[in-house]
DNA sequence: TACTTAATAGACACTGTGTCTCTATCTCTT
DNA sequence: AAGAGATAGAGACACAGTGTCTATTAAGTA
């Protein structure tokens, strides 16, 4: 069942889509008004109401997309994969790639807005990559230093934190060399050879 | 050179910063009205624009009070101290402590708001400390598998998450044991017996 | 006590919000 | 191609919140 959606309203909704990503490269989030984003559509204020509460109901429409554009780009397909820390996940490298492709929606999003909605829904997709890695782990009993709950928040974290590092520092490393670092910082550490384990 | 405050302005500055902490327990920041603050300070409206441009003015002069006491409460003091990945340094612990007896305050802030201004300058302060901690690494000739800006980038979002989501989830547990736990993710990872070492 | 500074009370113009009504235009179906 | 139904435009409205200003009262200083 796929209700019809009449055209103007496509056409409509887009354009204040467009409008609000336009202007929120030029001014922060919190400084545009309905009457901007409805000038800088060419539509009418009231017009805007008709689709939207408020604002921040664009805002999360718009989100929404992204996000569900993000989690299918990201979704696990049957895959020949080998487990090896210098041989990161293709979904994991997937990340990166599409992050690179829409850059500036992400740094927007990400890094400049530091919009908390977006950012959660990043954090729990990086969760899931974690967990199912550790999952992966415990297969093979493999035993724990670190209750379980603070090494997947640890990793979760990290793996956000580097990747808005990333984008605040417009994408210093290629997408399979910034996967390939990040699987080994989980894996074996950021040492050759580890001096806490010569004790 | 000690510029002496009128004492009606120190108390009402005080008046004005507990009336909006206190709001914010109970209410979205962004929701919160100048009217509402100085209704609840009992003060005059017009009397909040005589010390402060607006909203986030207030907000900012809270935090940078805050942000001062952590920073000093932190600062490192000669100590006696032996690196060992079992054995956190006194300032990391003390770092939960502060966090713990103003669970409320830093609950609020970086969980709650997530306010970015607070939540960058814990971060910077976490970056300092893995900085040092990585410098303490270099004079041992120790060998990096992965870039240094990349390393310190994700230890650094790993403390900062980790303390997030400990913060989150209602202190679950106590400020020694998190430092050790983030010691021991930082130095010899989550695995008692490292099985990517194995290869 | 006299002088100085701070706080109060109320009024003001201004901006932005969300709603409503009437009219014009587009689209879907038959 | 015509007509019913839905969408968009234009303008007006009450309302809430902001930031400023002035005259008056109260409190601190020396």
């Amino acid at each position: 069942m796929t209700t019809k959606v009449d055209p103007r309203v496509k056409r409509t909704k887009r354009m204040f889509e467009h409008a609000l990503l336009d202007l929120m490269d030029e001014k922060e989030y919190k400084k545009i008004t309905v009457l901007e984003i409805a000038k800088r559509s060419t539509l009418n204020r009231a017009t805007f109401y008709l689709h939207y509460f408020d604002k921040d109901d664009l805002l999360e429409q718009i989100l929404d997309e992204a996000l569900y554009d993000l989690q299918e780009s990201v979704k696990v397909k049957e895959v020949e994969y080998k487990y090896d820390s210098d041989n990161p996940h293709p979904i994991f490298i997937r990340l990166f790639e599409k992050m690179t492709e829409r850059y500036k929606f992400y740094h927007t999003m990400l890094v400049r807005e530091n919009n908390p909605y977006f950012t959660e829904y990043v954090r729990k997709i990086l969760k899931n990559f974690v967990e199912d890695g550790t999952a992966y782990m415990d297969r093979d009993n493999v035993q724990y230093n670190v209750p379980h709950d603070i090494s997947i928040a640890y990793i979760t974290s990290a793996y956000l934190g580097v990747i808005i590092w990333w984008l605040k520092n417009d994408l210093p490393y290629p997408p399979k060399y910034m996967a390939v670092q990040l699987t080994r910082m989980s894996t074996v550490g950021p040492f050759v050879d580890n001096p806490y384990l010569h004790s």
